[in-house]
DNA sequence: GTCTATAAATGGATAGAC
DNA sequence: GTCTATCCATTTATAGAC
């Protein structure tokens, strides 16, 4: 075996030996991505994910720690793609209802998007050996979202365009009525996502709901 | 963990050749409930099994045509218990809102219980392979809760002590409502339930918001 | 020589049969 | 209860690129 214990990965200059490394790690971050986001952790292989990033599994191992280890990188990789996807428009000129209308239909599109089906399939499913990455979802997704969001209901609330005393529950509330029992049925696999009309009427009577609520009149 | 008290059942009457051994299956059905609940279906093998219910392998394989059939036994068990939890209060003599207040904490209760958790989880991660049995849960639970508040609101409608022109969409509002993030977040394993009085603010706090939108005012 | 990729091997676990 | 074929994660011997 190894005569002594030569600290591992060392890629602080591009040294002597090969360089092609970058493409091999992406093509396994890539496959993996793909196979966990479509099958979940347990129904993978690394076989699987080397035979379909077509390198070997040494390769793999020489990337990657084990299989929880590729996990991780490749889940964080994809919950922090959403922090980027952070161009929410600005809101804040826009009347209350259109503004809710237009945010509560993204919001609608991107949690019922397949990838964000799939993933919180995983993050479900993965909650218990996981914990960590179920919270990095959370904290990514919702929380992100819901921050933003209640902040913007505040600034209603300043301008008496509404009264919301809780932004944070009321966002909370306004993202449930979006997602509806609908998103459980979806995520169990019953139905299908709304086509746009659909979704926009959907949208549509929520936002009147949430508006009954927390009209600035009563 | 696993109890269930082992019952040590006295041979009164030794039949003729072999007695039934329904108290096997019994014991093989409450191990694999109690095991698959707890770990899901991945992590449980059939040798846990055996051994949880004290049983041999080829009892298991006799009662049972594979691991994919005891799995759907036990599951659909559970998800038929939810559907003898029939004995909903009848609401119908009561105010509105104290109906809604008392059915919106039972339904807290229930949809957050160690084990209406644990089954949503393993729903989840199963859909995919077990696309019956998540349509089974989803039947058996939440589609016969609001079809039985569906009634009791058109009850209210044709009473105008609501205005409830579309019952359906309106109770799955109240349900979504009631769950809230909060049971995203339980399911992730990154909070636990509300204690008492928690719930009852949180589910005042539904009522109050859906009273707003379906008052019979104006 | 050093680093990297690959095929083949190892060891452990498991479903199901006898 | 034991046995076996299978699958899978991980390691090691080996060949090749720079």
């Amino acid at each position: 075996m190894a005569s002594s214990a030569p600290k591992k990965k060392a890629p602080a200059l591009p040294k002597s030996g090969r360089r092609k490394d970058d493409a091999k790690r992406q093509a396994i971050l890539d496959a993996a991505r793909d196979l966990f986001m479509q099958c979940g952790l347990d129904a993978v292989s690394m076989d699987d994910i080397a035979r379909s990033a077509a390198v070997s599994k040494a390769t793999l191992y020489s990337h990657f720690p084990d299989k929880d280890g590729l996990f991780q990188v490749t889940i964080i990789e994809v919950c922090t793609r959403y922090t980027t996807e952070d161009d929410i428009a600005d809101y804040t000129r826009m009347k209350p209802a259109d503004a809710l209308q237009a945010f509560g239909l993204n919001l609608y599109q991107l949690i019922l998007s397949e990838e964000a089906v799939a993933l919180f399939r995983i993050m479900v499913a993965e909650s218990g050996r996981h914990p960590k990455i179920s919270r990095l979802f959370y904290e990514a997704g919702p929380r992100r979202v819901k921050d933003y969001m209640a902040g913007l209901l505040k600034h209603y609330h300043r301008q008496k365009l509404l009264r919301v005393p809780n932004p944070q529950a009321a966002i909370e509330q306004f993202g449930t009525l979006i997602k509806g029992e609908h998103h459980m049925r979806v995520v169990l696999g019953l139905e299908k996502r709304y086509n746009t009309a659909q979704a926009k009427a959907h949208v549509r009577s929520c936002v009147d709901g949430f508006l009954k609520i927390y009209a600035t009149k009563s």
